[in-house]
DNA sequence: ACCTGAACACCGTTCAAGT
DNA sequence: ACCTGAACACCGTTCAAGT
């Protein structure tokens, strides 16, 4: 390559050392930028000024850069609910859990790629453990036994944390209105009852500026639901 | 190549012709023994004995792949569905959901990683609606508006089609007891609730041959509750 | 119509060599 | 100690050529 002139020493941002942090640092960015898939190794070199295999020396391989973002994503959720205006536990268990797994769904509002990888990770990161201990404590508080906390958790699943996995997904861009009355048209005799659903939805909601679905609604209905659930056992004293 | 010769006719296995069904299936197959991982064009094109780029010539692409892959699990779910011996959903609409809502769980335990790749599916599959089309007609036949069972959908979410994605997963191999059992001392300070709460878990089971969580009882609890919720909420005529 | 080989533009990762 | 270039063994996919 050409020698370095001190022009180039102006252009270029100082160089930071590399770091694990700063690695893990931006692959949250790039994943928030440019989607899941841009995230390989040589891209996410190219993003902190590096060549790909420099980043062997401060990540393991891929697997250990996925369980890194979720560390990250991790301390990012603790900082939000930590900051979580809620009754205490003792007072209202209901409340403050709800008002806390709210405030971590924000989180994933922030970064829709990161329920997927969480996902596919196959020992769970400490980081996930410190949550799950943070939501037994709040049970515990509001009077659960261990083994109804137990079984709490396993209803809850990745809600707990604030995300569910969305199984009617608007099609890349939210499908047009129009589009969708032509296509409920066309499957009324193979799906009567899904069809007959969407249209009542549709009249429901006459502007359609909302779309079929609220997605933060939904959560939230599913949310009250499962935690009436559990109040409702935990009272019984199971 | 060596020109063909009468042995080779007989050695090989008589060539059927290459078709979409064929190729789906392979896909399945492949998945079912060696894992996701394991399923790229060129060791499919190798299980169905051609050249990888065969393939292109009855799926566009791999994604066309995996959206045929859902497609033959889904009609798998849809017989394992109608075989099931249930109460009609006017006489108990929970019983009938929840026996086959269990029904389509065994064809996911066949395929463990069947619902990592429906979560990825975009685009939501005929045969997905197909499937909650059947879940809303019994909803409907047991008495839900629309809008309720709308709401039932999102509700029970992956969980209607027989799977949820457990959070808490074994590393790996199950980790033996013995290891847990020190884990869980050297975590005692840090997670203390989650300790407490697995120390109950254990001295429950003294035996320990369940080992931590029994996933069939954990689903059924976590339906339960759910059915439960979604009916109360149906008698209040929401 | 259906299948194929060679080639292209990517991957993650190893290794030996640089400073 | 930290970084790098070249190389390896893979990907999905295009294209022109075969039968």
């Amino acid at each position: 390559m050409t020698p370095r002139t001190d022009a180039d020493e102006l252009t270029e941002r100082p160089r930071i050392p590399l770091s694990r942090r700063r690695v893990l640092r931006a692959a949250v960015e790039l994943a928030d930028r440019d989607g899941l898939a841009s995230l390989t190794m040589r891209r996410l070199a190219q993003e902190v000024g590096a060549e790909a295999m420099s980043l062997y020396h401060h990540v393991a391989n891929k697997e250990a850069v996925f369980d890194g973002v979720v560390e990250v994503i991790l301390e990012e959720i603790m900082a939000a609910v930590d900051e979580v205006q809620a009754p205490s536990p003792e007072e209202d268990w209901q409340a403050a859990l709800r008002a806390r797994i709210l405030a971590a769904r924000e989180v994933f509002l922030r970064h829709r790629w990161a329920p997927r990888v969480l996902e596919t990770r196959t020992t769970t990161s400490p980081a996930v453990i410190a949550y799950y201990d943070h939501v037994v404590a709040i049970l515990r508080a509001g009077g659960f036994s261990f083994d109804l906390a137990h079984r709490a958790l396993h209803v809850l699943g990745s809600r707990a944390l604030g995300f569910t996995q969305e199984l009617f997904r608007p099609d890349g861009a939210r499908t047009a209105n129009a589009e969708a009355a032509a296509m409920m048209e066309q499957m009324a005799d193979r799906f009567p009852n899904i069809v007959g659903m969407l249209a009542d939805a549709v009249h429901d909601d006459p502007d359609g500026t909302l779309g079929f679905c609220d997605d933060q609604f939904e959560f939230e209905f599913a949310l009250d639901l499962i935690l009436e659930g559990l109040e409702r056992r935990r009272a019984a004293g199971s």
